[in-house]
Formats: structure tokens, C-alpha cells, sequence
DNA sequence: GTAATCACG
DNA sequence: ACGTACGTGATTACT
């Protein structure tokens, strides 16, 4: 037990701006700025359960000029205004201590270290234990036999003690000596200056012989010689006004406060706040630390849940499901260990698994058949991840033909870039989601984008999941024998010509060694761990060394060998199909994505890799039918910029990429020459990509200034398109977000972070998303209408898959010519824009056939 | 688990 | 002075 009681003392201001910049901006799902608050409850609950301390209070600054340092205060002047996400998040978290009891200590005109201070003092006079807790280096001085600072560090995940002892050690004077040290080196990130040319080293160095800056002073004319003399002499002024700035008072009139006011208490009256704040992690660690007498008390529901039914048997699941009130929606969360439920109405249930022979419960097949009135009935469920369900069910023998609405769908739309998606533990937290995202979907303006393309959609990429892609697998096979002999042949000549040993080609680094090492060639860019051996800096070394081709070549068949046709090799069903996974809730700008495997990057761009599409075939008396749309998000870009040049060239129906370079090279059309064009492409490229000189210089392999021309240039002949991407930038900032035509958002708290880089690619991003976005959001509207159509009008073509802008429809041989009109219609019609949509469509046997 | 590389739109 | 094109996924090496 601990000898003396303890008092936590917590630097507010430190805290916040510490957590704030070491998390990434987080929202809730109402896109409330959450980050600091965050991170600085998280720190505090742990040390509160670290230390359980008897007390606990948190200091702010009040803005406005303060005592201490009103007289220097243009050393403090340099300081960044708090940025505009931070601001609204002390109210925050004022309120959050608020509902925990914990008291809160502000004095106009001091900051929150001299509260620290005075604090300290006075639970030193009272022989209580002081932790004040900090990011602030400056409170070292106020360590001392009763006090000490926990001092966070990497961000606030971590606390490092700091005793007499430790301070010595790390600092290399006592406590008391810290605002000597801070009077001689200065803390630039305090703007305190110090004397100018007294480092680290002299300082500690000269307070060891001289105790106190003063006496450091005193002696420096005698003792000291040269520069370091001179310097002192110099800086006096300077010095004694830093140790001035840098000594924290202890004795702010907090005279309305005792210390018996800031005893805590019950802190579960934060429950509520946490709730709404989305501090899921949070609220059951804060419950853990409640008094015994609160432990059991749940944050207050916003449904009146009964007790849980624990269902066993399939007669116990059909009396929970007749008693159901019938229009009521039903959440279903399925899991390792069983299935639960939750119902609007307040009624929740568990169906365990029954754990090896003893132990009740059904098994899963059994609890399926329990539920299969659920799956098939009319009732509304509400499920996490309803494709995956879907999938599952279907390897059990099960249909779901019941409606649903999805969590993670509209978990996803809400935060687009928040990657993965936890599913809540249990039905009666899914249903409570379910609740929050319904509505700030609402709020949001996206319930039609919900209802009307991403819903249909999950059920459009199911049937594509399922149909497959068929394969050839000897196909592949024949392939991969080729590319081993070339692999096997490439090995030989590359060590031969590198004149070493074999090493493992593989490894960037060992590559590294042999290439910029043994063989001297010139390294150019880095990376972490030593020099780059990618493709690009190869090409470039290319002409200086015979092998440097082998290598790129031996990269290029090793890589289609390992990822294509081992990769596909696997994962070919028995059916002799590939059905790859669709998720349309991972990518922040609204396409989708395949995996196991990705057919969504199946070689196109060399001759050689494209031979990988021969084996991607139709069935037995069928065709591949091939659509793309032609240039779609430059299309977007000139029916949302409305540029007139931009819209003229695709109205007329004009090579985008040589009209451009028309543009600006200021030449007729019939003049423009292949490199003009393949500038003027990427080019185009680039200014979708949110472009900047240095970028689109690497890609044409030119210099900055000359790349910069050519953007100028660019947005010279395309004046609008400059317009709508400054537009894009500054609706980012103004609401936080980007927002395509049909409403989908991105938030880019990057837009307004202090780091410049993050910064600009916040701005990158803000051009991008809403040309990438649309796209996505278009092709998907003409996926849903092409299910539909194939579907209601009688085809047995089907969809079987999306790579971004194109899609591929496995065709009867019949009905190619009327599947080509359709999927052609249903591309092209998909969006009414400025602009004509064009689609091309094409049909072969093999999917290398199409193009 | 992260970094480097390279496949796609 | 700084480091930069947008969005993904798979494989391999290495810590």
C-alpha cells in the first residue's frame, strides 16, 4: 500500500497538443474532430489505473496575455496559432472531465505549468505524493523528493518517470538547475533564446562549477577565456531574461481551490459522453476504474434491452422468433462462438456453439436451420459484412433472400478511409451502430448513394464472386514452363556477367551490394535501408553495364511466374474457376477492390504479360464481352470543370491526348508528333492525380522548370480546369472533406495539417477524389443496371468482373451481339454529363482476345 | 510485421 | 528547406 496519499496533476495544454499531433486526425461518424480528445483520455486513464492516485485535477492555459512572461511576450509570439481541428476539442475533453468529477484549474494570466507548480507546492506542504503529468520538459524543475513528471513520450502511448535522480541523469543538472540550463542553451521550442552560442554542453558543464546561471555570470569574466568569454559577457542580458521565461512560478493564486476538492470519485457519469464521442476503446477501461458500487452499471442504452435468451435448441430459437413483434428489424452478428441477436423492440438473444461432446448449444449448421426463418422470412435484418454472411451461408447450404441493410456499408461510407471495419461483439452493439450510422448517413446526405448504388452493388459483386472467371489452366501451365527456362537462363547470365557467385536476385539488397559495390555503378535514389534497385533507377544504369537488362528482364518473368501464374494456379477452384473477393469498403475514393487473387492488375502493359490474359477464357460455347469506357475521368474532369476547350475535344469526339498537346505546343492537330502526344498524356495524367512540377518531371524524365512550363502552359489553354482544382481545394478546407456528384465523402484531415507534406498530399487528394470518386460511382450505377438488365430480360450472359473502368460479361455465343449493345448502353447512359460517355466494347474467346 | 518492388486503372 | 504525382494487392526478403 502506498505510504503517502497521491495527486496527479495534469498539463492540459501540453497533453492535448501533445496527443493531437501524435494521432491522426480522427473523426466520429458526425465528423467531430476526436484525436486529442482521445489520446488525452487515454493517457489519463492510464495513468489513473497505473497510479490510482486520491486525487486528480487537469490545468489549462486561459488564452490571452500571461503574467510570467508578459513582459518577453514576443518570445511566445513565435508560437502557432492552435490549429482549427485542436481548438473545439478542449471544450471537448473539458466536458469529458467534467462528467468524470475531475476538476479542472485555470487562472487568467498563467499558463498551466505554474498551476502545476503551485500544486506541487502545496502537496509538498501537505506531504502528499504530486505526479504531474506533462509533455513539457520545462516542469523538470519542479521534480523533487515528494514530486516527480510523468513525462510522455512517442506522442502519449508512454510515460517516463522522472525522479531527482533521473533528471540529473538525463539533463545532467538537479531540478532546481533547470531554468539555469534553459538560461544559458535556450529552448527553441519555447522560443526561449538563451545565450547565443552556449549549448548543451558548455551549460551543464559551467552550472556544474557555478550551481546558478548568476554565479555563472559572475565568474565568466575571470575565468573563462576567448570565445566562450566573450559569448558569455555578450549574451548576460539574454541569459538572465530566458531563466526568467524559463522559471515556472509556484504561487498562482488558486485560492477558490483545496485539495480535497479534486478527490475523485465515480467517474462513470462519462459513459454517456464517451458514447457519443465514439471513444469506443475507451469506455471499458473507464468502467473498469469505477468505484465497486458502478462497476456493473453500463452506459446508459438507447434501447431498454431485456435479458439475454440463451437459445439451445431449435424449439428455444422458433418461441424467441414468434415472439418477435413482426415488423421490428433483427440485427445478427455471427461469430466464432455463436450467433447473437437483437431486435429494436429490446429483445436480445445468444445461440452458443456447443463447445466439443459436453456443453449445450447447437451446432452452427443447426443454428442455421434455427434461424433460416430469419434468413428467408420478410423482416429487415441488420448485418455486418452481408456479403461475407452471404458467402458463408452458401457454403453451408443456405440462401439469404431476406431483406438487410449493412453495417459496414454504411460504416464505410461514413469513414471511407478508416480501412478496416471492427464488427461489433454483439448483435445489440451492431443494432445500436446501425442507429448512429442510419442517421448521420442522413445527416450526411448519403442514404441515396447507400440505398441506390452501393447496396444493389454488394449483391451485383456477389454474383460476379460467384460466377468466377474460368481459366485455362494448362494454359498456364504452359506459360509457367516457359518463364521458368527464361528465369533459369537469366540466372546463369546475369552472375556471369556480374563475374560473383549466385546470390539471391531476389534481394533488393544483396542486388544493391553487387550492383553499386562490386561493379561501382552509380547509385541514385535511396530508400530506408540502403540504395533503390527499382525499375526506373535500373533503366537509367541500363546503358553503363550489359547486365542491368538481364536483371530488369529476370524482375519482369519472376514476377509474372510468382504472382500470375502460381498466384492463379492456386487459387483455381475445382470448378476450374477463379472467383476472386470483391470489397467495396476499402478504397477512400469509392472503387473497389479484388483480392484472393486481385484479377483487378492481370498484366496488360507488355507484350509479354499480356500473354497472361490467354488463359482467362469463356466457358464452352460462350464469349468474353469486353467493355471500357474511353478516358472517363478526364471526361469528369471536363463536365466538372466545364472547361470549353477540354469539353470542345471530347464533344468532337478529338484524341484527348493530342488535342492537348495541340493546345500546348500551339500546333494544328496534324502536327502533333507521338512525343508530343506522350507528353501531353501524361501530362493529363498528372493534373488528375493532383499534379506538381516535380512529379510530372520525374514521369517525362525532364526538369522541374521545364515541367512547370508545360502545367502552365497546360492550365492556360484549359483555364477552368485550374478553377475547379483550386474549387476542389478549397471546399476541402472549408468542410473537411472531398465529395464526388452523387454525394460520396472523403475526409481529408490532412488538408489542414501542420506537416507541409501531409498538407500537399491532402490538396493532391482533394483534385483526385472527386474525378476518381464520380468514376467509381458511375461504373457502378451501369454494374447494378447491367445485373438487372441481363437478369429481367432474359440473358444467361453475366457480369463477372469490374477492373475499375471496364467490365467483363461471359456471353452465350447468341446473345453477343445483343449483350455488346447493352452493356454498351447501360455504360454510356449510366451518368448525363457535359460530355458524350463513350464506352468500347469488344468480344473474343480469351480475355487477351478483346483487346 | 514492415519495406521494397511491381502489376493494374 | 523540404520532398511530392491518385487509388489498389501480392510476393519476397528481412527483422
Amino acid at each position: 500500500m502506498p505510504q503517502y496519499e497521491t495527486f496527479v496533476i495534469v498539463d492540459g495544454n501540453s497533453l492535448m497538443h501533445r496527443a493531437f499531433h501524435a494521432l491522426p486526425a480522427l473523426t466520429n461518424d458526425d465528423g467531430v474532430y476526436t484525436n486529442a480528445v482521445f489520446g488525452f483520455l487515454s493517457m489519463l486513464l492510464k495513468v489513473i489505473a497505473d497510479e490510482r492516485p486520491d486525487y486528480a485535477a487537469v490545468a489549462f492555459d486561459l488564452h490571452g496575455p500571461t503574467f510570467r512572461h508578459k513582459d518577453y511576450s514576443e518570445y511566445k509570439a513565435g508560437r502557432k496559432p492552435t490549429a482549427p481541428e485542436l481548438r473545439p476539442q478542449f471544450d471537448l475533453v473539458r466536458e469529458c472531465l467534467t462528467a468524470m468529477g475531475i476538476r479542472q484549474l485555470t487562472c487568467p494570466s498563467f499558463e498551466a505549468d505554474d498551476i502545476l507548480g503551485t500544486m506541487a507546492r502545496r502537496c509538498e506542504e501537505a506531504g502528499i505524493r504530486a505526479l504531474l503529468v506533462t509533455g513539457d520538459r520545462d516542469s523538470m524543475q519542479l521534480v523533487s523528493g515528494t514530486s516527480s513528471v510523468l513525462y510522455t513520450k512517442r506522442g502519449v502511448s508512454e510515460v517516463v518517470r522522472y525522479t531527482p535522480e533521473k533528471v540529473l541523469e538525463d539533463f545532467g543538472v538537479t531540478p532546481a538547475q533547470i531554468p539555469d540550463l534553459k538560461g544559458l542553451m535556450g529552448d527553441s521550442s519555447d522560443n526561449i533564446p538563451g545565450v547565443p552560442g552556449i549549448g548543451e554542453k558548455t551549460a551543464v558543464k559551467l552550472l556544474a562549477a557555478y550551481g546558478t546561471l548568476e554565479n555563472a555570470f559572475e565568474h565568466a569574466e575571470t575565468d573563462l577565456k576567448g570565445k566562450q568569454r566573450e559569448k558569455m559577457v555578450d549574451g548576460r542580458l539574454s541569459g538572465l531574461m530566458s531563466k526568467k521565461i524559463a522559471t515556472i512560478t509556484r504561487h498562482v493564486p488558486l485560492d477558490d481551490v483545496s485539495l480535497h476538492d479534486c478527490r475523485l470519485g465515480d467517474m462513470s457519469g462519462a459513459l454517456d459522453i464517451f458514447t457519443r464521442l465514439q471513444l469506443k476503446t475507451l469506455i471499458p477501461r473507464l468502467a473498469a476504474l469505477s468505484s465497486p458500487a458502478q462497476e456493473d452499471a453500463p452506459a446508459a442504452p438507447s434501447i431498454a434491452w431485456q435479458d439475454e435468451s440463451v437459445l439451445e435448441t431449435e424449439q428455444a430459437a422458433a418461441a424467441f422468433l414468434a415472439s418477435l413483434p413482426a415488423d421490428a428489424p433483427v440485427a445478427v452478428m455471427t461469430g466464432d462462438t455463436g450467433v447473437t441477436l437483437a431486435c429494436g423492440s429490446g429483445h436480445r438473444a445468444a445461440l452458443p456453439y456447443a463447445q466439443g461432446l459436453l456443453g449445450g448449444g447447437m451446432d452452427p449448421l443447426q443454428a442455421m436451420t434455427a434461424l433460416s426463418p430469419l434468413l428467408t422470412g420478410d423482416r429487415r435484418l441488420i448485418l455486418f459484412s452481408a456479403k461475407r454472411l452471404m458467402t458463408q451461408l452458401a457454403a453451408w447450404g443456405f440462401t439469404l433472400s431476406a431483406p438487410f441493410d449493412d453495417v459496414q456499408l454504411m460504416a464505410y461510407l461514413l469513414a471511407p478511409q478508416s480501412g478496416k471495419y471492427e464488427a461489433p461483439e454483439h448483435a445489440q452493439a451492431l443494432y445500436e451502430s446501425f442507429l448512429s450510422s442510419r442517421a448521420a448517413l442522413e445527416q450526411q446526405g448519403m442514404t441515396t448513394l447507400y440505398h441506390e448504388i452501393e447496396l444493389p452493388l454488394l449483391f451485383t459483386l456477389y454474383d460476379m464472386e460467384c460466377a468466377g472467371f474460368l481459366v485455362d489452366k494448362q494454359e498456364l501451365e504452359r506459360l509457367g514452363a516457359q518463364y521458368n527456362e527464361q528465369i533459369a537462363q537469366l540466372r546463369e547470365e546475369i552472375f556471369s556477367l556480374c563475374g560473383c557467385d549466385p546470390f539471391n536476385l531476389n534481394s533488393t539488397q544483396q542486388l544493391g551490394d553487387v550492383l553499386f559495390g562490386k561493379l561501382g555503378l552509380p547509385a541514385k535514389k535511396k530508400t530506408q535501408r540502403g540504395y533503390s534497385t527499382d525499375a526506373d533507377t535500373l533503366t537509367e544504369l541500363a546503358p553503363l553495364h550489359p547486365v542491368i537488362d538481364k536483371i530488369l528482364a529476370y524482375r519482369q518473368v519472376t514476377k509474372l511466374n510468382s504472382t500470375y501464374i502460381d498466384g492463379l494456379l492456386k487459387l483455381t477452384g475445382r470448378d476450374g474457376r477463379i472467383h476472386s473477393w470483391f470489397d467495396q469498403t476499402i478504397a477512400a475514393t469509392g472503387r473497389i477492390s479484388s483480392s484472393e487473387p486481385n484479377l483487378q492488375n492481370i498484366p496488360v502493359r507488355t507484350a509479354m504479360g499480356r500473354e497472361i490474359r490467354r488463359a482467362f477464357i469463356a466457358r464452352p460455347g460462350c464469349v468474353l464481352v469486353d467493355a471500357d469506357y474511353s478516358q472517363i475521368e478526364l471526361r469528369l474532369l471536363a463536365h466538372l470543370s466545364g472547361d470549353e476547350a477540354m469539353c470542345d475535344a471530347f464533344i468532337r469526339g478529338q484524341d484527348i491526348h493530342t488535342r492537348t498537346a495541340a493546345e500546348v505546343y500551339g500546333v494544328p492537330i496534324e502536327e502533333v508528333t507521338p512525343q508530343m502526344r506522350s507528353s501531353a498524356k501524361a501530362v493529363n495524367f498528372g493534373i488528375v492525380y493532383g499534379i506538381s512540377d516535380f512529379g510530372l518531371a520525374s514521369n517525362l524524365h525532364t526538369s522541374r522548370k521545364e515541367a512547370a512550363e508545360f502545367i502552365s502552359r497546360y492550365f492556360a489553354r484549359y483555364p477552368a480546369v485550374r478553377g475547379f482544382m483550386d474549387a476542389c481545394v478549397a471546399q476541402g478546407k472549408a468542410e473537411g472533406y472531398s465529395v464526388t456528384m452523387y454525394g460520396r465523402r472523403r475526409p481529408l484531415p490532412e488538408l489542414t495539417s501542420p506537416n507541409y507534406n501531409r498538407r500537399q498530399f491532402g490538396e493532391r487528394a482533394a483534385m483526385n477524389t472527386p474525378v476518381q470518386g464520380a468514376a467509381a460511382d458511375i461504373i457502378k450505377i451501369a454494374m447494378n443496371t447491367v445485373r438487372e438488365r441481363l437478369a429481367s430480360e432474359g440473358f444467361e450472359a453475366r457480369l463477372i468482373l469490374q477492373v475499375h473502368d471496364e467490365l467483363i460479361v461471359e456471353t452465350p455465343a447468341h446473345e453477343e451481339e445483343r449483350v455488346c449493345a447493352l452493356l454498351r448502353e447501360c455504360m454510356e447512359s449510366a451518368a448525363s454529363l457535359r460530355v458524350p460517355l463513350v464506352a468500347d466494347v469488344h468480344a473474343g474467346h480469351s480475355w487477351y482476345d478483346t483487346k
